[in-house]
DNA sequence: TAGATTGTTAATCGATTAACAATC
DNA sequence: TAGATTGTTAATCGATTAACAATC
């Protein structure tokens, strides 16, 4: 039975549903049960088939789950066939790092274009990714409209280059800023990503033994 | 009336108290209520309270809190003071912007070291911290002795490299490999930072409107 | 068919919120 | 003192787990 109203705490297991049904599916696994992949995965079964139960109905008693199948549901849930195209506002080491290292296909982002001041990026390519200069954002975001923006810029021009985004029409931040951002337009969605939330995380359970 | 038993809901919540604290606290804001600090950060008086309880009482009756003195707490709480020391594995794009970028001193870590396979990093420094090669590294840590390790290095070295690391004494890691690790050691803690998880949590938003 | 495992309902557990006496 | 706000207890709400009929 479908649910309308989906929980934080569901929505954040989703992805690791998915990492755990890829590396499955990578694999060559075909099926498993809700048992077997919360033995995995560290979480009870009823777990699993209550989560999956607010989307719908994936598995067949007696058999379990089609691995590939449920991959795929759980992806089109997370809307990774949504044909997202994004751009990253920031080419330092840390944009640099993700458009080398950040599978963003295989989650169904098409990174179209990034951008920086520096004069010495301005031109160049990394991994098939042009980045272009800053005068040229907002000629581009009218033209080629992408839905999203990867931020990683310095703090202090945060906030105005979203709220200048918005105005544009995207609709979702990945935020490495550490600045938390805000807007009065509805269905626009920040993703903070606050390395030191982690790394103080660690530090607390270091210390107490 | 101080817990033993700590839920993860707070623990995970001490970082951004954290952050918001230091936040009021760099502004020179003296003192602020529960009720009020709610309002910023968007939960309820009530829980910060409840939150707060399971450590100590910081706080006055018809007054509220001290912002330098709770900041304090909850940094002790965190560990900030803990003397932390940590070496960088990788110095790549990403750990390169880590070492850039991230206030280690500012949440009570010192970076120690960084170590790198690449000759053309090899003896450079980055923000006052030598990059030395991955040779050096069991001497290194045998000598020095630091408790956490960043990993920033290829999926197919991490776990052997974290399982090295853990028997020469390593009890904490920032892991940013996405591959999951494990021991059979107890008191080691990993923390996992899969930037795919947050993406694909904006992909669920942006996707269902 | 017999065994396995689902989806779902009910029971439990834990986390959040509300209320309030204590007191600065 | 009067008003404000804490720390804590009690009430509520929601999330997790257990149980089981349905069925592949």
């Amino acid at each position: 039975m479908k649910k309308q109203k989906i929980s934080d705490a569901v929505i954040h297991r989703l992805p690791r549903y998915y990492r755990y049904l890829d590396d499955l599916y990578n694999k060559g696994v075909v099926r498993i049960s809700s048992s077997s992949l919360g033995g995995k995965m560290d979480i009870t079964a009823s777990q699993i088939r209550q989560d999956l139960s607010c989307f719908g109905e994936f598995g067949q008693q007696g058999y379990g789950y089609n691995v590939a199948e449920l991959r795929a549901e759980i992806g089109h849930i997370l809307g990774i066939d949504g044909g997202h195209r994004l751009i990253i506002i920031g080419a330092g080491h840390l944009g640099h790092a993700l458009l080398q290292n950040f599978d963003f296909a295989k989650v169904g982002f098409h990174v179209d274009s990034a951008f920086d001041l520096s004069p010495a990026l301005i031109g160049t390519k990394i991994h098939d990714v042009t980045i272009r200069s800053m005068d040229e954002l907002d000629a581009y975001v009218k033209e080629y409209q992408p839905n999203v923006a990867v931020l990683t810029v310095p703090q202090n021009v945060a906030q105005s280059l979203a709220s200048k985004l918005i105005a544009m029409g995207i609709r979702g931040f990945w935020n490495f800023t550490n600045v938390e951002l805000s807007t009065q337009e509805p269905d626009v969605f920040f993703e903070d990503v606050h390395f030191v939330d982690t790394l103080l995380t660690l530090s607390y359970r270091i210390t107490r033994k």
